[in-house]
RNA sequence: UGCCCGGUGGUGUAAUGGUAACACACCGGCCUUUGGAGCCGAGGUUCGAGGUUCAAAUCCUCGCCGGGCAGCCA
């Protein structure tokens, strides 16, 4: 995949010509605490595609050291969306757990060195103690204790002698430092808690910051990508990787993505799951990879949206269009063509004659020729968008109405002669004549229409269920609320519409699921998971571009 | 009044002291059997003020603005 150079292979390009390592290794490091979303994508594109272009090796491993918010279910599905987007760790699946014994003896030998030691200062009491901003803090009362009797004192913690929160290991680095991360952080906690791949056999854990690096470290990872969070972390992780003498990797921090009228918060996410305002983490207005998966989303726009954003650490908003840019790109490629009418209007060609059919051929893909083309059946009744038509068309409305003749696509040029409406004045049906000479959609004579329509016969369409999924905010910026509000109230409360009796064209009757195809002139649909024979279900997965839309926009 | 990081069109990313580039969006036009796709064109002097230099988005100084940090979360 081509890609500008990034500050990140700048320094990466120099550490190499320095010699400062031998080869390339990165890793994922997610915590199993939720599903993966857009912004993990990023990261873990610009971490197996770095591993790719320098001939290095990129691992995954689960950063699993709080029993308390993980569980076996994330892991499975971080698992499947890592592959989903086309990425292989091969036999490299690595858990910061599978390190714990590890992280213990190097705990011991902190200790050891007299640059730990075992605090029975309460949390508050420690947030205390840490001091402010702009003030220093004070030294624990137990910050000197004897070697022996924080390794006494550290055996017991592991052996479960103690309750949860009653003491802690601390690093003894700075208590006076400009940097907070300094100031003795405490680097294992009590939880009596089951971990969910070491079940009961731990009931200290380490914390993240010393699991980090070491786990960095043991694996041989040159190059430590995260987020811009972690670089007031880095001295830190430098400092347990010096007192402990072991491989030192380079910690590159860069911006996380943030995209419009999205959040993309776990915290967040879970809110939005644990209280029904969707259906599930795969809900296809969700954020997730798993969500975007089941919208039709094919995995190769994801990748080359991540990597066309660009890595950089200015913190910044992606326009969420630019990531539908990518869908659409790579549909319009890909995406087979059909007609399907949503809102169907009746229309009888009342010159062709009742109950003769034939079959018209139509091209299934205009970008990719090797897609071949299919027959659709035409009859003298057929079904068209209401949106089609218009009795006093406006301005640059130049689809049907009275007396105006278009195109049926692939088909042939009708003119309505007569309007149909029922006792409340709604059009119910349009008589329209048909020329045979333009079977196919061109005329002889050279006239042109200004219009083209879909459509689909009525006696061969089956009937389907088609949900238009819109964006789940109506925020740009959801996170901008009054004073005492939350994100959700700007929740969009329209982002599911179900449309029940949607005429679709025969050869759709039994899609397989997850197929995206693109139904002309409306958008691209994924046939749902849920879709039954002869009763199909469509997700819309993005509408095309629409210039009539925007004209009346910008009317407005 | 602490420490760390950042500031280039509407958005995102380039330009690594030498004519501010690319993509998306937007606007205008061409083309079109999808008002799709495609094609062509318009729009910025780089947060501000000084300084160094023949030459500054880039280097220096001082401001201004934005973000992160006071979990036994990651």
């Amino acid at each position: 995949m081509q890609k500008r150079i990034d500050f990140i292979r700048e320094i990466i390009n120099k550490d190499m010509e320095e010699g400062r390592y031998a080869k390339v290794h990165t890793r994922f490091p997610p915590e199993p605490n939720g599903y993966l979303h857009i912004g993990h994508a990023k990261a873990i594109c610009l971490n197996f595609e770095i591993a790719k272009e320098y001939q290095g090796k990129c691992n995954l491993r689960f950063d699993d050291t709080n029993p308390t918010k993980e569980e076996e279910e994330y892991v499975l599905a971080i698992k499947k969306d890592i592959g989903w987007l086309g990425y292989d760790w091969e036999d490299r699946e690595y858990y910061a757990s599978n390190y714990f014994e590890k992280l213990y003896e190097m705990a011991i030998e902190l200790i050891n060195k007299g640059k730990a030691y075992v605090c029975e200062l309460t949390a508050d009491q420690i947030r205390e103690y840490r001091g402010t901003l702009t003030e220093p803090g004070n030294e624990s009362p137990y910050r000197d204790r004897s070697v022996d009797e924080n390794l006494t004192l550290f055996k017991k913690m592991r052996d479960g002698e103690y309750p949860d929160g009653t003491m802690v290991l601390r690093a003894k680095i700075d208590m006076a430092s400009p940097n907070l991360n300094m100031r003795d952080p405490v680097i294992y906690r009590i939880l009596h808690t089951s971990h969910h791949r070491t079940g009961d056999k731990w009931c200290i854990y380490p914390t993240y910051d010393w699991a980090h690096g070491q786990s960095d470290s043991i694996e041989g990872i040159t190059h430590s990508i995260c987020t811009l969070e972690f670089q007031d972390h880095r001295p830190l992780y430098n400092w347990f990787i010096e007192e402990l003498g072991i491989h030192h990797s380079r910690q590159i921090e860069f911006a996380r993505l943030n995209l419009t009228y999205t959040v993309m918060s776990k915290r967040m996410l879970l809110t939005l799951v644990e209280n029904n305002y969707v259906d599930g983490w795969d809900d296809p207005r969700m954020p997730t990879l798993s969500g975007m998966r089941k919208r039709g989303y094919p995995s190769a726009a994801i990748r080359k949206f991540c990597v066309n954003i660009g890595v950089a650490k200015t913190e910044s908003i992606v326009d969420i269009e630019f990531l539908e840019h990518f869908v659409r790109e790579e549909l319009n490629r890909t995406a087979e063509r059909r007609m399907a009418v949503l809102n169907p209007l009746k229309v009888v060609i009342i010159n062709y004659p009742e109950g003769q059919e034939e079959e018209l051929e139509a091209i299934n893909n205009p970008e990719d020729a090797s897609a071949g083309t299919r027959k659709i059946p035409f009859s003298n009744v057929i079904y068209i968008e209401k949106d089609d038509f218009m009795e006093n068309p406006i301005p640059k409305f130049y689809r049907l109405s009275l007396n105006r003749e278009v195109r049926l696509r692939y088909a042939y040029f009708i003119k309505c002669v007569d309007i149909i409406k029922d006792e409340n004045g709604e059009i119910t049906e349009l008589r329209c004549i048909y020329d045979p000479a333009t079977k196919g959609g061109d005329a002889p004579d050279g006239r042109k229409v200004k219009a083209t329509l879909h459509w689909v016969s009525e006696k061969h369409s089956i009937t389907g269920e088609i949900r238009l999924y819109d964006r789940l905010f109506i925020k740009e910026n959801p996170l901008a609320v009054p004073e005492g509000g939350d994100f959700t109230m700007n929740l969009n409360t329209d982002s599911l519409k179900t449309i029940k009796n949607c005429r679709i064209e025969p050869s759709l009757a039994n899609p397989k699921p997850g197929i995206v195809f693109q139904f002309e002139r409306l958008g691209y649909f994924c046939v749902a998971f849920d879709t039954k024979n002869n009763h199909p279900v469509f997700i819309r997965t993005a509408t095309l571009k629409d210039e009539w839309e925007r004209i009346q926009k910008r009317k407005k």
